[in-house]
DNA sequence: CTGAAAGCGCTTACAG
DNA sequence: CTGAAAGCGCTTACAG
């Protein structure tokens, strides 16, 4: 930038002090209505923009919350992030979103810049099922607030889904609209959604009368390329199943596109159960059923948490919330 | 944060002064190896992590650039947000993405408060065709990039696809395979990047002796829900077209979800060719032949053009980078 | 090679 | 209701 006018160029221009200035600037209630509009036409006739640097070295807060997501092409992260930023933006706050790219190692490392940026705060969305690189931050003083998982060896505030809950649900819904051998494809049971989701299908299983078979229920990485081969898979057995409970969306789309490279026959009559809706999700042509979650609000909480430590409110910790998911019926009843 | 250490603590310990600390935190070379690893000590003993507001409100330099985005969920602008981080990184800057809601307003706020955060540099992916309201900030001095799209009333550097070349060149192709009917679904033409691809579609046709058929060529506005319905429009017509050159992935999907919904039989022989391949993009059923973006690379740009202004490179106003872009056969040849 | 000191642009207790 | 002044944690010419 050029040279901006500081707040002593205001001061000098309306005949005030710096510091009447800074009363304005911050809705002080004491200053006198002339003083006020004085300020602020010189504030208007020079173009003043306060530094917020300078506000943040003084306050010590930077009123800027830091969210680190595992990746950034992702809607559902980043319906999250969204979240979030409208929450924190009614009060003022700012949002810095980082990448972790899915790496623990970067996860540390975004932290360390984010707590030179002197954030108020960080959101993270864990890349992994570990935490324990988290805890010197938080010991440090830097609250630190989970969301969509947790992670072994840390613990913090956390915003969640109710994964098991949701995942009970809409297997239980398949269950009555018919469905009786039900595979599971699903994300690695170390990592704490997944297996959350892994528990609800059982639950619903056990509910439903319906008995386990471990040889249709396969564990992936939550990406495209393992849903795919999952399925592929699946399909592969003696005697396939022809409904699948997928959990999460992106093994959802590998399976489906792998369904999609088919012969007409062979995928008939395979039904599939989801998680997640995106913009995309009405490509999923074998979707009957989905599990929405509340992703606005999961980073709507997630703000919530994070504010409450920011702000130093007295309150137990660490703070779990369980959002509550829906169950959706899809149009393709085909 | 609690009390954390200050470069006056690290000095304290290493018995020197806060500008050796300085030095080295800065990698001064001037600093004798001896002094150096005392103060490394200190900085390690104490978990000492560097104040880089203070730093910023020195240096005048905040090593941030800002990225406006329309929306946080949308792969293609995120892609491009991950190449900015990328390419940014690798000299320590870091980035602030916001979202601008599609909203020229928040877009114009949101430049209020990265110029407050004393951001030295932001590029911004257009949420309209508008840009005037880009203007004042760029005269007070702050670096201003485009990504994607051009402006009205605003001249800035702006890295961009090809989007005349890449239509042209997958329409071309389409050609070549035999479609000689080819309906246009494209964005509202004032935006620069949706006209250029429907210029880039009548070139070929042109090229191709094919004669436009106004009729079939219609305009929405990039969103799911335009195309589902001028696909539903067009295949409403009495001679409809089974070939379609549709510009932009959203309007793609919503087409693509509307053929879905319909019987086997009504769309059977329906060819798209289409923009951009994301995650999902496997799940675009009747896509035959697509434009690939080079969406990282477009960040990259971005980031390198943003960092020549806030270098003060010397070069000519504006800079306007071109990327070119790639044909892509999809495994649908159904 | 290292230190003393000024200063970046704000905010805020303390006076008055 | 308003001002003078200190100070937030750094960096950097200027000396030596």
């Amino acid at each position: 930038m050029g040279k901006t006018a500081t707040i002593r160029d205001v001061a000098q221009r309306a005949s005030v002090s710096t510091a009447t200035v800074s009363r304005v600037l911050n809705d002080d209630a004491h200053v006198v209505e002339a003083t006020r509009q004085r300020v602020m036409d010189a504030i208007a006739d020079l173009r003043y923009s306060r530094n917020d640097v300078a506000r943040s070295l003084k306050t010590r807060s930077s009123r800027i919350v830091g969210i680190v997501s595992p990746e950034l092409t992702n809607d559902f992260f980043m319906g999250i992030a969204n979240g979030i930023e409208a929450a924190l933006k009614k009060l003022k706050y700012s949002v810095i979103i980082c990448s972790s790219n899915e790496s623990r190692d970067e996860e540390k490392r975004l932290l360390k810049v984010l707590v030179e940026k002197a954030v108020d705060g960080v959101i993270v969305i864990p890349a992994s099922d570990k935490g324990s690189h988290l805890k010197p931050f938080q010991d440090a003083g830097m609250p630190i607030v989970l969301a969509d998982r947790l992670v072994e060896d840390f613990e913090a505030d956390a915003a969640l889904s109710d994964n098991f809950g949701g995942a009970r649900e809409v297997v239980a819904a398949f269950i009555r609209r018919g469905a009786r051998r039900i595979a599971f494809i699903g994300g690695a049971s170390r990592l704490s959604n997944a297996r959350e989701r892994f528990e609800g299908y059982r639950a619903a299983l056990a509910e439903g009368g319906i008995e386990e078979e471990p040889g249709i229920e396969r564990f992936g990485d939550f990406h495209m390329e393992s849903g795919r081969a999952l399925m592929k898979d699946l399909l592969g057995r003696e005697n396939p199943p022809r409904a699948f409970f997928i959990a999460n969306l992106y093994m959802h789309i590998g399976a489906t596109s792998f369904l999609l490279s088919l012969p007409e026959a062979e995928r008939r009559g395979i039904r599939i159960a989801g998680f997640d809706s995106m913009a995309y999700s009405p490509l999923l042509g074998f979707c009957t059923l989905a599990v929405e979650q509340r992703i606005a609000e999961l980073g709507g909480e997630a703000a919530r948490l994070i504010m409450d430590r920011i702000g130093k409110r007295d309150k137990p910790f660490p703070e779990i919330v369980r959002l509550p998911t829906r169950l959706v019926v899809t149009e393709n009843e085909r």
